[in-house]
DNA sequence: ATCCGATGTCAAT
DNA sequence: TTGACCTCGGATC
């Protein structure tokens, strides 16, 4: 489930099972970071952080272990370690100590870097609206100088960090926005509403784990609906909801593709 | 048993 | 715009 919520979320329990720990054992079970778990073995991790969708464990002078989940990483904990995990053919980069442990599986990304290389990934990244030293202004600038969709703008790392599918859908949905508004025509107005959105919307993800966008007044319980399952965890107006009824109007969700990804919108309550 | 899609991103075309 | 990559669970046969 990695959306910019999840990774912060990780940084915090790596930073809670593992720092202070005098010493990690670093194993990497699947082979592809053998070499740099090697290196790692038996040094403290000394810091976690997360900018957008990426995830560092610090290991002082060693350097950082670069993370990115992709679209079907995991991280498992244990809070006792077993001598045999379950599929540990598959885990990547394993964390133990005597009471806790860490198994990443299915990453795109995890590789040792070094300061410079770390910095070199941040400049490439727009503000996260979960950071508090994040600047919306900065992704205001890139969405005003843009004729692309606004659905677009809103996946785009570099203009916003820590936004995903979901997120995309969701905040265009609760806004009344047309996915298709090129960005040179949002107004400010627009985008701080926005922004305040998404910044209340993924520190409430973090909290509960899990992305639920629908206010209060909107759930099936308030408008006198049956309740509904959805499968990815939350509560939402339209994300997957293609040919279900908007929630507000009835009107059946839209899906079309867009950037190599579904989206999802409701006609009759989003406009330009 | 097999297929397919998924909250992501990049390189090649 | 497409294909590749990484893994897993739910749907389908």
């Amino acid at each position: 489930m990695p959306e910019g919520h999840t990774i912060h979320r990780l940084a915090h329990e790596y930073a809670t099972r593992f720092t202070p720990a005098p010493a990690v054992q670093v194993t990497s079970p699947q082979g592809k970071f053998a070499d740099s778990a090697a290196l790692l073995d038996g040094h403290p991790l000394t810091s976690t952080e997360a900018h957008g969708k990426h995830l560092f464990l610090g290991f002082g002078p060693l350097g950082w272990v670069h993370i990115h989940l992709g679209l079907f990483g995991k991280v498992s904990f244990e809070n006792t370690v077993r001598a045999a995990p379950a599929k540990a053919d598959t885990i990547r980069l394993n964390l133990a100590t005597p009471t806790a442990s860490a198994a990443l599986r299915g990453p795109t990304t995890c590789a040792l870097i070094t300061d410079a290389e770390k910095l070199a990934v941040e400049d490439r990244l727009g503000p996260d609206p979960l950071r508090a030293d994040a600047d919306p202004d900065r992704a205001l600038r890139r969405i005003r100088a843009s004729r692309a969709p606004i659905a677009a703008l809103l996946m785009d790392q570099k203009v916003v960090a820590g936004v995903g599918n979901v997120y995309r859908a969701e905040v265009l949905f609760r806004h009344g926005i047309d996915p298709y508004t090129p960005g040179r025509d949002l107004t400010e107005e627009r985008w701080t509403a926005i922004w305040r959105d998404l910044v209340a919307l993924m520190h409430e993800g973090v909290r509960l784990n899990r992305i639920d966008t629908v206010r209060p007044e909107h759930t099936p319980e308030a408008m006198g609906r049956p309740p509904r399952k959805d499968d990815h965890g939350g509560e939402v107006y339209v994300y997957r909801r293609a040919g279900l009824p908007c929630l507000l109007c009835g009107t059946e969700i839209r899906t079309a593709g867009l950037a190599a990804r579904n989206l999802f919108w409701c006609p009759t309550c989003q406009h330009a």
